[in-house]
DNA sequence: CGCGCAGACTTAACCGGGAAAGCTCATTCC
DNA sequence: GGAATGAGCTTTCCCGGTTAAGTCTGCGCG
């Protein structure tokens, strides 16, 4: 089957293919009865117009990019990022926009992608995750030129615009909580050290307990991984002043963690509380249903599709913050078990 | 910052845009000094062929698309798309294609956005996930022509390459081991109906439990939430005879599963035994460790990712298999206990 | 009646590449 | 020594849209 080109259609139509462009785009220069002649007959023939060629004229790829840094097993098991996904993918098809995905292994690659994409322009704007500190992919997208949202922040964005959530508040809240059921030694798993979300949470996490008179609120490192959340978990429950509750910086480590404590011989609440930040229906279908720190992942996707759609629109590069994270309490807190 | 066109290099090289055609892509008709040159010079100003000038011409998107019908809660809780995606992502990337993705609410959305892709020139090809019975995409995909590699089969596909595994024996494997161990009621919580891969795996179970002489083995819809998997199990445990094995669809459907039975005062592998299809690093979170059908699926999208690129470049529509999903027996599964 | 002008199109240039065809030399060959 | 070759470029056209600039009507109006 032969692709329709705007020229059949001015063929059938009788007219001039600059007609065509003006009664498609609905500018004037035509008539009312050919314009309606004219997309009756694009219809029937099902003529959509070569995104090639628009865009050498026009300048506009009508595609968005995402380049994802993180190792296969990571993003296939974390139900963030293609939640995330969703989301944006929802905004974009409502506009008509593509979205263009693609792995890469580690920031620089990202930054060459990126480098890429729009000397071919391939995209008009990028969504970039995963923000880092010093992250050098800000600057080089600044430099490029090339229009983008940062999800995450606020810190560390540098004049892009950018969605993000109030982390530190969420998890002050948390500890608040689990110090008022009367949790006084509180650790917490942490996510990959080098994002910047996971350094916001950690201090947020160390100052909530200074300032609420709690010991050694220790975090330790891990990767989002339920391995590693099973291996830090046996470390803090295997040491000297073990916790009596522990936040874990996904949902997947949590359930590891609970898995865990378990092994061990802890009942959960018990003897160890429990919070998963992300609140996937994974948390739901556990024993005991863990309390979780969620929030609308899907709507956070979408409102940085608007936000990128808007700067490639040529509005101005905003700082947008996207609604905190709120604590469901279910089945894995409870006050600590005296000793 | 201005994006250098070719007629940028061939103005510092001192040669025509012709010229630097030949040069970057690697023909003769220049000399292999202008050629040093025109290199050097294109790397230095950084220079990248723009898309759709060179598609406008050449006829390749350079692109590859992939339309997913399912609800944003479960692409994000099943592991299984994202791993497809990372696999078909990494071998298109090492080939520089790019990935475009976009969810559509049904199958009939997807044919159209397939023909507006064509149409568009925006993919040079698609993957078909998900085939259902009289899909109608694939007579679709036919029409237009768009080279297609359906993941999933081997019937159904009409003229479409296709990647495929052998769910069937994979399935009869699974029910022979439970037979092996002593079970003799068995039941399966099944994913969509209206599925192709479902039904076959429907008939597969009928068929085998028939083979091996097994009464009433009920296969109970679902749709891979954990919710749905829960009410099925709940519903399959309150009945008279009840299974003393169920078989589940996926991973997720397993571990609610999992829930209910404990939740119900049952114990596994005790009372019950539990096979979980889709082998996630989730299945080794909980408790007992799930016994699970399990295969490569980031080297299965990458298998069809390869066979599609072959398609486009245009090599027969071949029906390839991929490896059979193979059981690794963990904690959930042992001989059933005498009542 | 003829001028001006607006409306409805057509023409042609342009976007940034690819590639066929054309043009210049220097070299080879008889 | 002149024709035939061919390497090494340049010219030119093409892809399929968009859009500024032109053309051709018909009509209102002084």
């Amino acid at each position: 089957m032969k692709r329709p080109t705007i020229a059949d259609v001015a063929r059938r139509a009788g007219v001039s293919k600059g007609a065509v462009s003006y009664a498609l785009n609905g500018q004037p220069g035509v008539s009312d009865a050919t314009r309606q002649r004219i997309l009756a007959i694009a219809a029937e023939i099902g003529f959509n117009p070569s995104r090639a060629a628009r865009s050498l004229s026009g300048a506009t790829a009508d595609a968005v990019g995402l380049a994802l840094c993180r190792p296969a097993r990571t993003l296939g098991i974390e139900p963030f990022f293609m939640e995330l996904i969703s989301g944006v993918e929802a905004e974009l098809s409502a506009r008509s926009y593509a979205l263009t995905l693609q792995m890469v292994a580690d920031p620089e690659a990202e930054i060459a992608v990126h480098r890429r994409w729009w000397g071919e322009r391939r995209v008009d704007g990028v969504l970039v995750c995963d923000l880092r500190t010093d992250d050098r992919r800000v600057p080089a997208l600044e430099e490029l030129g090339l229009p983008a949202v940062v999800i995450g922040g606020p810190d560390g964005t540098g004049g892009l615009a950018s969605v993000w959530a109030d982390d530190a508040a969420a998890l002050v809240e948390t500890v608040e909580y689990l110090v008022a059921l009367g949790h006084r030694r509180i650790a917490r798993v942490g996510g990959l050290p080098d994002l910047l979300h996971t350094e916001i949470r950690t201090d947020a996490f160390a100052q909530a307990c200074r300032r609420l008179g709690l010991a050694d609120a220790v975090t330790v490192p891990s990767d989002y991984t339920g391995e590693e959340g099973a291996r830090a978990t046996r470390r803090l429950l295997s040491s000297a002043g073990r916790p009596t509750a522990v936040i874990y910086d996904n949902d997947v480590m949590a359930i590891a963690g609970l898995s865990v404590a378990q092994e061990m011989g802890l009942t959960v609440p018990g003897d160890l509380s429990i919070v998963a930040w992300d609140d996937s229906p994974l948390c739901q279908l556990v024993h005991p249903p863990l309390t979780a720190l969620g929030r609308d992942i899907p709507a956070y996707g979408a409102h940085a599709a608007r936000q990128l759609l808007a700067v490639i629109g040529g509005a101005p590069a905003g700082r947008v913050q996207d609604e905190t994270a709120h604590l469901t309490p279910r089945g894995s807190t409870a006050p600590p078990r005296a000793r």
